[in-house]
DNA sequence: TTAATAATGTCAGCCATATTGACGTATTTG
DNA sequence: CAAATACGTCAATATGGCTGACATTATTAA
């Protein structure tokens, strides 16, 4: 029993020293995000690879995939990056026939996202490794301490941003009282 | 009450449809860790912008201070990045006087590394943005709860990488059953 | 003791991704 | 019609990764 390797001798090995040590939640948070987001991240890198695309391929696919016409600025706002930066990968999607546009409806100005089949057969191939690293990190977890882990993601996010989050990625703002 | 903004309503707005929506909670996770590490690595960044400094100067900055000693190969080995990229860094750090190299004692051709006062004041004034971050998400949670927080997020760490993570990050190794 | 190996540094070149600034075009709106 | 908006694009620049090759010093094995 040299190194720690599951969740169960984590807690235990955590419990045993928790006589008053505040602050040590708070450190073990900045150093685990840092492991866990670089063990997240570089699933889809080494798959992206053969293609020729890098993170920010996967980010603009795992966006419109997830949010079907999505529109440029939108996308924009997501990634918090500029237009320019946006525009190269965005070309190269599209040029390469993974992400198809369509002039908006309302307002013809607009660019709506969409992946064609390909797009998301390769989204799919791209995060079905950082889907199975999730899954296996919330097997042994309830629904309550799922929710616990959800919200603590949900409030590390800039308050100002968490409109946008919840819109785009939890789909869940104006509850507008269904039910 | 347009949108979600704290951890209660987005709770409340959770469990109202939890209805046998089993993957719902995969979904969320890797939506809300984008958004997450998105704006926790947001805070350094703009810091460091008048030093001339990147990402890359921060991530050497806090292994180094969080671990005094540190060898050059024990950080390329929590970065995952090459000895190249490194030494632009790292050099640079020397350079301006935030590290210094000491050789090693016991294996003379190591470099152990350490921050130098003005190192450890630059650190501190880069990070103290994702402490006072992380200190909120984690206010009202109960010990338990975090404990499932933290165990989550080892839990997402490659398993051949968390005696690196649990030596590095929690110095949490060989608890050699002291007590 | 000599030879192999290890820890580190460094040079040179390449690539991906980000930036700012300026300008162009189509479309909507006041 | 004029202004603002959504989007695209050209150009220049910076950062931070990478590979490959080679050098230095110190340790270890033959």
């Amino acid at each position: 029993m040299a190194d720690i390797i599951n969740a169960v001798e984590f807690a235990e090995s955590r419990s045993a020293s928790s006589d008053g040590d505040e602050g040590r939640d708070v450190t073990d948070v900045m150093e685990l995000l840092f492991f866990s987001y670089r063990d997240f991240v570089s699933d889809p890198d080494e798959i992206s690879a053969p293609y020729g695309f890098g993170r920010a391929h996967h980010r603009v696919l795992h966006f419109v995939n997830f949010n079907p016409g999505l529109t440029v600025a939108d996308l924009l706002d997501i990634l918090q990056v500029t237009k320019q930066s946006l525009g190269r990968v965005l070309k190269e999607l599209v040029d390469l026939g993974f992400i198809e546009q369509k002039p908006g409806l309302r307002d013809r100005r607009q660019r709506l996202l969409f992946l064609t089949p390909s797009g998301k057969a390769l989204n799919s191939k791209l995060e079905s490794p950082q889907y199975r690293r999730i899954r296996r990190a919330l097997e042994d977890v309830s629904p309550e301490n799922r929710a616990t882990i959800l919200s603590f993601l949900f409030n590390m996010i800039d308050s100002e941003h968490r409109p946008t989050a919840a819109r785009v990625a939890l789909k869940q703002d104006m509850p507008e009282k269904k039910r």
